[in-house]
DNA sequence: TATTGTTATACTCTATAACTATA
DNA sequence: TATAGTTATAGAGTATAACAATA
């Protein structure tokens, strides 16, 4: 077999077919997503702020790879609509500490509820076994790249890329 | 267990997984990729081609999910750095018929012994057996989510989102 | 009339760099 | 002087809609 045909090791590697999966995951999830009115890195700072509470703008941009500026109006939008809160700190009046309000914790809980169903449809093909099993090897390769838990490159882009029409394909990158 | 705390089963599922270590591998490769002067979608085409030889623009943007009117200054750019040509069918001169040149040859083997190493990297923490399991268990998700195989929804996008300086992390999203 | 390749334009989103207020 | 939050702006990249040539 010619090595310049493009040949299996490229196509079917695991590592391609990681980012090719990958992909598909957060698409479909963004879709879901979609139904509670929320984008991938909105739901990120969701489950984040739910572990984290009272972190500071910059401290949140960080965690979530966003730049400061864009944080902004990203944080404004969530608190018009009543999911998280700014509290000026007392201590130092440069900073607030964002909190979720009682409903941004409705909110998460039926985000998670989205998630694990969105759980059982990518891993659908596997049995119980193997599902727990790739779990386990994922995890283990994302440890030793150390990737931090629950953060996703893709918080990055608030926004989600628009896709054309035609299949609701929202969100083709990483996000989710 | 509070279900609102963002658990477990948000973050370590394999579908959430996925999607990081997705976007992960995704941008460990593009960084490869950058020292061939390539983007991934370019790679993606260069193999494409190898193996579909002769089509036609419209097909091949239809194939990697691309619009025609970007495939258009997107061919122009590889036609010009002659990896790939543009031959006039003389069936219906409507129509292109992208080849590869000896050189886009060249760089495409170039670029499998990139991907072959990615794929060592990016598995570097799995044993012989594991890393086979593992793409075992992908391919089967794969398939019956009717991805096709070598086509990444990120070739979408022809160029990569630029990511601020610092840590060499280009192309977060999916495209590999 | 439909289709291929192409071009032009309007629009969205982002990074950069200022600015203010506090420390 | 340094930092948190904010705002404004210039630029990159895209989808949409036209267009000419050919069928």
């Amino acid at each position: 077999m010619n090595r310049a045909d493009g040949g299996p090791e490229a196509r079917g590697g695991a590592a391609f077919l990681l980012a090719q999966l990958g992909a598909h995951a957060a698409g479909r999830f963004a879709e879901r997503l979609a139904g509670l009115d929320l984008t991938p890195a909105q739901a990120g700072l969701l489950r984040h702020l739910a572990q984290n509470p009272g972190r500071s703008q910059r401290e949140l941009a960080d965690d979530l790879g966003m730049l400061p500026s864009r944080f902004v109006p990203f944080v404004d939008e969530l608190e018009e609509r009543g999911l998280i809160e700014r509290r000026k700190n007392p201590r130092d009046r440069r900073l607030y500490a964002l909190h979720l309000t009682p409903q941004g914790l409705d909110l998460l809980t039926a985000l998670l509820d989205v998630a694990a169903d969105h759980e059982q449809q990518i891993c659908q093909a596997l049995t119980r076994a193997e599902h727990q099993q790739l779990s386990a090897l994922l995890r283990r390769i994302a440890d030793q790249h150390e990737l931090s838990p629950g953060i996703h490159p893709g918080y990055r882009w608030s926004q989600p890329r628009r896709s054309r029409g035609g299949a609701p394909t929202s969100r083709a990158d990483g996000a989710g």
